[in-house]
DNA sequence: TTGGTATATCGGGAAAAGTCGATATATTTG
DNA sequence: CAAATATATCGACTTTTCCCGATATACCAA
């Protein structure tokens, strides 16, 4: 999922109609292509926000998702320095 | 275990007594410092050693393990890159 | 306000990971 | 070879994680 959130345009092209992508990728399209239940998607997404490395945004009825591309570098630093 | 491996001179100084840290550090310091016995501990060992982040050089009796730094530059660049 | 759609939360069963004691293997020493 | 020491492997149990269906909540539209 993480990786699918690099290229929201290339991963998720239902999403055009009826949004774009400036907040991310509603849940519904990720658990689409993820082949998960709805509940087990959300769980999951909820999880990865906790831990800092995707963003919420509520718009209406639907939660759009992005990465936190700092988390990502942080970890990445994290291994070389503290690991 | 792995940050302790990055400076065993520190963190195993008992070894000193019957071996340097050209290998790494054998099993037993390890196994003493963690609190956690010994089967657990030599198996968590040989899957960090299958997982590539450590060594294993057999000399005597002794397993010494040691950090393998290559691999934890390349999953620091491979969160990077890929992720 | 009622019904429809999207997401979140809850409780439980299945799968995986963690940990242990017992035992096997390898090596050294007498 | 026998005993002692260090490590590895095995089987079982416990804990955690994964994933689901059911249900709750939030929002929208008629």
């Amino acid at each position: 999922m993480l990786e699918w959130l690099k290229e929201p345009e290339i991963n998720f092209p239902d999403q055009l109609q009826h949004a774009g992508f400036e907040h991310g990728v509603c849940v519904g399209q990720i658990q689409a292509k993820a082949g998960l239940t709805q509940s087990t998607v959300s769980e999951y997404l909820s999880i990865l926000q906790r831990a800092g490395f995707i963003e919420a945004k509520r718009v209406g009825q639907w939660t759009y998702y992005k990465r936190n591309e700092g988390a990502f570098e942080a970890l990445s630093k994290l291994i070389q320095s503290n690991l």
